[in-house]
DNA sequence: AGCACGCCGACT
DNA sequence: GTCGGCGTGCTC
């Protein structure tokens, strides 16, 4: 009987795998601590440790782990319950959730190292070319990574050509592991302690009269010590002596000053006291005792409070409870809306007990906050961030709040596991015994609709803070406008009105542009044709500020044209309008006031986002034309007019969700104007201004809608009433996806008769060279939904099986809204 | 997913 | 005749 332990590995394997551990190792490892393990011929890979356990593999022979990297764990019991919930409910497996939820630091691979072999001299004659160059690359440097080979070679395939060195004997080769993350070392000095007593400090002060430079320095530090009491920092001396870090080094080296090294993290907060948190006004006070009255019979609550009504102070209010309580607290919130404004209220109130976490944050530093949480230290009672902070390891959460509960960012898309943090957050919740908050002005339908059935409990907070009305909503029509000549390009005559007087009276104004759909592309006018990307089935977009065309799909990109490609005519032009457009449009109206431009191409960088809303904040900027970053959670106080350039192409997007998406778009983008005392104004718009949709926007009729939107969800079987999930086939040859779609749904079919929609080809049928194929699987809420994924799976594995299958790519996306 | 093994076309 | 393309199979 030997000491096992089986091990989860970052790779989309179903299964775990069985590592041979000695008898010391067997009373050391925990759950939860992390291996390095060999796999396959040459790798190695970090594994968590999910069992130990005495029973031997009958079938191979375990493998012994190369290595332990952790002295205690660092995924607990809880996190492991939540990656098997998340692996079996979006069908993925342990391996790939463990890839999304661990901090990429904490992930080591292994590397090959390739060495000079020194014991033997190789008659370089003997070798060929490539062979030579790298071998005398290694002259002049000790080791090689197999991407350096790459790079010297200028090949991708390197392998047989070491393959062959080593057989030669003329290299040797080895896997290092290397620990990613480093803890940041911040370098100090204080004076070496020959120094101590006061007769050798005379001594030393003199024998440096004749170099003063050094002198100063010595004294320098004598005086911040005496001010400051602390450990003084190397780089605190330089500034306050003004000497160079080579004098310190010299002193250094002459033993008189002695360096060395403290810890720190990487992100500090050094803000003033506490702030006391605000009263709540009675509105605010009634929803507060109401949401604690719902958390009695329910474990989740929804918030459902308009624009601007202080959902924050309650929040602030609930996230002191739970402090007190002992308990550590979770405030999710789209990675958009997670922005200096809020981040900075709440560390008025909690100070040193917040901890951010998103993914701007390097790795290193999310592998702090990580340890933060996970030894509960007081800086991380309350953890403020987005999607992926649902995985840092709590071991004693008190309430999660979903902050702006709607936003579709929380569920993630591309690589698996395409989880939801919405959801996934209500289950981790329920692991910890914790109740669930979620808040939104315009809540998702599957939310409000759960509220309905009482499943979660409800809470209304009609009323914006301070009493200020909701904004004045004016429809547009522009088919009307066009007709009349009342059009300056974009411009409705009323809404350059409207700028008008809001610019003479000194307040700003937003512009929102939704992009989606409608980007400008480029249009021979002679021939029509408009230049393609070659790897994706769509149009390349002109971008004007690099004067590039590309595509959004895949990235590829190239000079704007001179001339058509088709028939070489030298009259293009820029059809559709984007937020460039506008911006262009609005400085030739307004010529004396500043604009700025909020889009993905002007936000890029770690603060470009920022310098944008500060630019706003402190009104250097008088209109802003933007696109959806606009609408999450931004407070600004003089903004009065907001301008929705036009409404129809969300409208019409092919989506069951357009309609849901646009109200709450629309109504998010209202909130923005008139935050304090007056009366804000928008105008929207629309060639349609009879729609519904506009109509429950312009009436901020929160209940029309969702009537009017659930009674299409019953007729054609979509969400909430109905659950789904989506099945993608992707392949590079278009006929090998249509009959592996059309085999797969008939499977399909065959268990789920009518509730399988397709296969179909989506708008965009190939992107990057991959042709995509959907299969859709509507679920009745009878059905269940675990033995629904068991046949799925069944079918899947089947399909798996068929040799001309299998180089095609499956994608399960559960819940794809 | 990676990586090795193994079988067929285009170059020295 | 080799190099290197990617189809197939396996990983404790």
């Amino acid at each position: 009987m030997g000491n096992f332990i089986d091990v989860i590995i970052p790779i989309p394997l179903q299964k775990l795998f069985t590592y041979s551990i000695t008898e010391a190792e067997f009373d050391f490892l925990k759950v939860g601590m992390r291996v390095a393990v060999p796999f396959g011929k040459s790798k190695i890979y970090t594994g968590i440790v999910y069992a130990i356990h005495n029973t031997a593999p009958t079938a191979y022979e375990a493998k012994d782990i190369h290595q332990i990297l952790d002295d205690s764990p660092i995924v607990n019991n809880i996190q492991l319950e939540l990656w098997q919930w998340m692996a079996k409910y979006y069908m993925c497996t342990l391996g790939e959730v463990m890839r999304a939820a661990l901090p990429t630091a904490f992930i080591l691979e292994s590397e090959t190292i390739i060495t000079k072999n020194k014991l033997r001299l190789i008659d370089e004659s003997t070798l060929r070319d490539d062979e030579f160059l790298i071998y005398e690359a290694l002259h002049h440097q000790s080791s090689l990574k197999i991407h350096d080979i790459s790079n010297i070679l200028d090949k991708k395939n390197v392998l047989p050509i070491i393959k062959r060195l080593i057989d030669k004997e003329a290299i040797s080769v080895e896997e290092e592991v290397y620990e990613k993350y480093k803890p940041k070392l911040v370098r100090y000095v204080k004076l070496n302690s020959k120094y101590a007593s006061e007769s050798s400090l005379q001594n030393l002060l003199e024998d440096l009269n004749r170099a003063n430079k050094q002198k100063e320095v010595v004294l320098t530090l004598f005086s911040i010590s005496a001010k400051t009491k602390k450990p003084v920092k190397v780089s605190d001396l330089s500034n306050e002596s003004g000497a160079s870090s080579s004098i310190i080094k010299t002193l250094i080296d002459k033993g008189i000053l002695e360096e060395y090294f403290i810890q720190t993290d990487r992100v500090q907060y050094s803000g003033d006291e506490n702030e006391d948190s605000k009263n709540l006004n009675e509105y605010q006070v009634k929803a507060l005792s109401e949401i604690n009255a719902c958390f009695n019979e329910h474990q989740v609550t929804l918030l459902h409070g308009v624009t601007s009504s202080g959902k924050t102070e309650i929040y602030v209010k609930l996230i002191e409870d739970v402090l007190d309580s002992g308990k550590q607290v979770l405030y999710l919130l789209p990675e958009i809306a997670l922005t200096t404004q809020l981040v900075t209220r709440l560390q008025n109130y909690f100070g040193e007990q917040v901890a951010i976490f998103h993914s701007k944050y390097s790795s290193f530093e999310r592998v702090e906050v990580w340890n933060n949480v996970l030894e509960n230290s007081a800086k991380a009672q309350i953890v403020l961030g987005a999607r992926s902070s649902i995985f840092l390891p709590f071991n004693n959460l008190g309430l999660i709040i979903v902050d702006e509960e709607h936003e579709q960012s929380f569920k993630q898309f591309d690589p698996a596991p395409r989880y939801h943090a919405r959801d996934t957050a209500v289950v981790l919740a329920n692991l910890h015994k914790a109740k669930t908050l979620l808040g939104s002005a315009t809540p998702s339908l599957e939310s409000y609709f759960n509220a309905k059935q009482n499943k979660y409990g409800f809470v209304e907070l009609m009323q914006r803070f301070n009493d200020v009305l909701m904004p004045d909503v004016e429809l547009i029509d522009i088919k009307d406008k066009l007709k009349r000549k009342r059009m300056q390009g974009h411009f409705s005559d009323r809404l350059i009105e409207e700028m008008t007087e809001t610019l003479r009276e000194g307040h700003q104004i937003i512009l929102f542009q939704n992009r989606r759909g409608f980007s400008p592309i480029v249009e021979c006018n002679t021939c029509g044709h408009s230049p393609q990307c070659p790897n994706c089935d769509v149009s390349l977009t002109y971008h004007q500020y690099r004067n590039q065309l590309r595509c959004h799909y895949c990235g590829y990109n190239m000079a704007m044209l001179q001339d058509c490609m088709a028939c070489g005519s030298q009259d293009l032009d820029n059809k559709g309008f984007g937020t460039e457009q506008i911006e262009e449009e609005v400085k030739i109206l307004f010529p004396d006031y500043n604009v700025g431009r909020m889009d993905l191409d002007t936000t890029r960088g770690k603060y470009g986002y920022e310098k944008i809303i500060t630019a706003l904040e402190q009104q250097e900027i008088d209109i802003l034309v933007g696109t959806q970053m606009l609408t999450k959670g931004l407070d600004f106080r003089n903004v009065k007019l907001v301008g929705i350039m036009n409404a129809d192409n969300m409208l019409n997007f092919p989506d069951f969700r357009a309609h849901e998406r646009s109200f709450q778009l629309m109504v998010q983008v209202s909130g923005r104007a008139g935050r304090t005392e007056e009366r804000g104004k928008v105008l929207i718009q629309t060639y349609n201004p009879h729609h519904n949709i506009l109509q429950q926007v312009s009436t901020n009729n929160y209940i029309d809608m969702f009537k009017e939107q659930m009674n299409d969800r019953y007729n054609y079987k979509y969400p909430p009433v109905f659950k789904q999930i989506k099945i993608t086939l992707k392949h590079k040859d278009y006929n090998r996806v249509e009959t592996a779609s059309i085999w797969y749904a008939k499977s399909l079919k065959q268990v789920f008769e009518t509730n399988v929609l397709g296969p179909e080809s989506p708008p965009i049928a190939r992107i990057r060279n991959q042709f995509h194929k959907n299969i859709l699987v509507k679920i009745p809420k009878e059905q269940s939904l675990s033995k629904t994924k068991e046949a799925i799976i069944k079918i899947n594995n089947s399909f798996q099986s068929i040799k001309d299958f299998r180089s095609v790519k499956v994608i399960l996306n559960v819940d794809n809204f």
